[in-house]
DNA sequence: TTTCTTGCAAACCTTTTGCATGAAC
DNA sequence: GTTCATGCAAAAGGTTTGCAAGAAA
């Protein structure tokens, strides 16, 4: 994947942030990543590739690089974070799959603008949305179905 | 606010679970908290009513309420879970203000059927949605504007 | 040279767990 | 009488913090 360092550096530096080599790790691990990826295994990432970057650096750069509109965090109620690049995906939600794990992003303009006009009603300066559906993905549910008819 | 013990006690018997003090000493602590709520202010609340349950129990207790129907988790991300009391609320999501904390509650036709329909779409079977703005409220917002005025 | 960032280790906070005791059914 | 729930204290898991040393601007 290729790294566009630049718009990194432009974001940092109109926060007045530096650009350090370990967050310059940080973002290329993220990059490499997966689509969702926590601190840890960002961490082990590094490690892994020689880049060794302290825990304590790994978590403050990743809130850091949220702040300064890099990464975003996403998938939110599994008692820890996880993140994602915010400039490769505008505005998506997750399906959570509780079977397998799976996470499937989908776009929804219906509920975008759904959310927009709640927001507008109501005065409400939104600054992030957060939209998630727990279930079980298309292929374990099948999965489910067929063992619950195999049961009876 | 009146306590519905016999639909709590329903419930639980169902999932065939037993109805024990502390458990209606939770219950009623959800009822007489505001909205949203978490497991240690359940426990303060507890103590303070000099009704004492024991933390690991209010954990426990919250949890499995939960799994009974009787709680639903809600508003994710802040690093401790919330709940709020399922029968009293049916689908609604929230609107989080940074600046005040105020929580506010919304509903949203139009955002439901349309996230039903990517449910159907792509045969996700669901059992959750977690739908959340986070930005700043009517009021703080408006605060905030006048303040930036101000400053220039 | 100034200011921001890092690394380390310890602290923190929320939540979970093992196990013996006690309560509900 | 069984089985399930509780209390305690310890442990776990994820994240944050203070501070001295180091790097970016």
């Amino acid at each position: 994947m290729d790294i566009p360092l630049e718009v990194v550096e432009r974001a940092l530096r109109q926060s007045g942030l530096r650009l350090t080599t370990q967050r310059r790790a940080i973002v290329s691990a993220a990059l490499t990543m997966p689509g969702h990826f926590t601190a840890e295994e960002v961490l082990a990432h590094l490690r892994r590739r020689h880049s060794p970057v302290s825990r304590a650096t790994v978590y403050r750069g990743l809130a850091t690089l949220a702040e300064a509109g890099v990464l975003r965090e996403a998938i939110f109620g599994e008692g820890h974070s996880h993140y994602e690049v915010a400039l490769a995906a505008p505005g998506h939600a997750h399906l959570i799959c509780v079977a397998c794990g799976a996470i499937q992003e989908f776009q929804s303009p219906a509920m975008e603008r759904a959310l927009t006009r709640v927001c507008a009603q109501e005065g409400f300066a939104e600054k992030e949305r957060r939209v998630e559906i727990i279930g079980r993905c298309g292929r374990c549910a099948k999965r489910q179905a067929r063992q619950r008819a195999g049961k009876r």
